[in-house]
DNA sequence: CAGTGTGAAGAGGTTCACAGCG
DNA sequence: CGCTGTGAACCTCTTCACACTG
């Protein structure tokens, strides 16, 4: 019986949610040197039942072996391929402020399936300045550049009052993914995701929980 | 009859998390002059329905009228509030790197309720030069100075290697809020929040729904 | 016999739909 | 008459518990 690869049931997007911290972390136990983990190791290192992670895993497959556990690189490789990270996506990077900066800088995007095609900005100052390994591109010419490329992933570092024009020009030159810095909800259509990173919504979400 | 204030009901935590969500939009009503506003416009602009924010506001109070609305001022003191961010929290930023550099910089968390006190380097050649209007500080005298200023809010912008240790550390200075930038689970004690930011992870659970 | 995979049971969250009020 | 606040219905997600297997 081969392997239930297009899965008959629907993918609750929560458990796409969790995915990449399972493979964050199996990452970990490899670099650590294990060739075999558990469920109920890889629950207690993410802090969730044992129970919730072969019943996400079971969604896809069965990776396992009964009295054993699982392979890790095994599943490593399959975990990429369901994510579809088992190739590296062509990113574009608009807003080459601090925030943009720290992003185009950090490497660690790579190794997660991610590589910086191109660095937009609106500032005249900028545009033409490097960064990083990259140069500085007028935001004039997005939309040409972007659609040319066929880059399908974005990443939107800019202040939130630019936001939804820049997402609207994003979305013009064909983007279907934007990682979303500003803090504000953009309009998109549909077919195009967006996921929001907002550390000051995550910060408030902590204090409601401390005694005054 | 009073406000029911501390409610009866216990408060889902994924109530919690909507709540900066809605104080968020409702700041840009008001920045547009509205004053008052409704569950729908509210679930138009944040991609919810209005029976859940109507459901979410019910756990904590009656703050509506029937017939008319929000008042938008009123509930942004209401949610400022329930969120405990009608002060300001003093945060401790650790890591100096680019990350830290864009986070020093970002004047976006004080009108959120939070402003950094201090930041912390391990490395000398960080020490003691100055990141935006902040000296860098040893963190070998971290415990000692967050717990002499009673810090109970941090932000952890390290690499991943060296979270754990930095956790450790804050945790044992009394800090009881961690917003963790680094790409890896924390283990901490019961009693204090963790919130993980990792981009890496938004971005893959976005290429999951992309055809290949 | 340790640990997976999974139906079934149980919790938890969302939406419905309408009474009630301004 | 419009819009809130809310039980009840509905739906989704998590946990249980055990048959099964290497």
């Amino acid at each position: 019986m081969p392997h239930k690869q297009p899965p008959g049931r629907p993918i609750p997007d929560i458990v796409v949610g969790r995915l990449p911290f399972y493979l964050r972390t199996l990452r970990s136990l490899a670099a650590e040197g294990l060739e075999i983990t558990s469920s109920s190791e890889l629950g207690d290192r993410l802090g969730l039942t044992s129970a919730q992670i072969r019943k996400d895993l079971s969604y896809f497959g069965e990776f396992g072996k009964q009295g054993l556990g699982y392979n890790i690189s095994f599943l490593i490789v399959q975990l990429r391929r369901i994510l579809k990270v088992d190739r590296i996506w062509e990113v574009v990077l608009v807003g080459a402020g601090d925030l943009g900066r720290a992003i185009a800088n950090y490497h660690g995007f790579h190794d997660r399936g991610f590589e910086i095609r191109f660095v937009f900005d609106s500032d005249p100052a900028k545009v033409r300045q490097s960064l990083s390994q990259y140069t500085i591109q007028d935001i004039a010419s997005l939309v040409e550049k972007v659609r040319a490329a066929k880059i399908r992933v974005a990443m939107l570092a800019v202040p939130a009052a630019a936001a939804q024009n820049v997402s609207d020009l994003l979305v013009e030159a064909g983007v279907q993914a934007i990682l979303n810095y500003a803090p504000t909800s953009l309009v998109v259509p549909k077919g195009v995701y967006v996921q929001n990173i907002d550390p000051g919504a995550h910060m408030q979400r902590m204090t409601f929980y401390l005694e005054a």
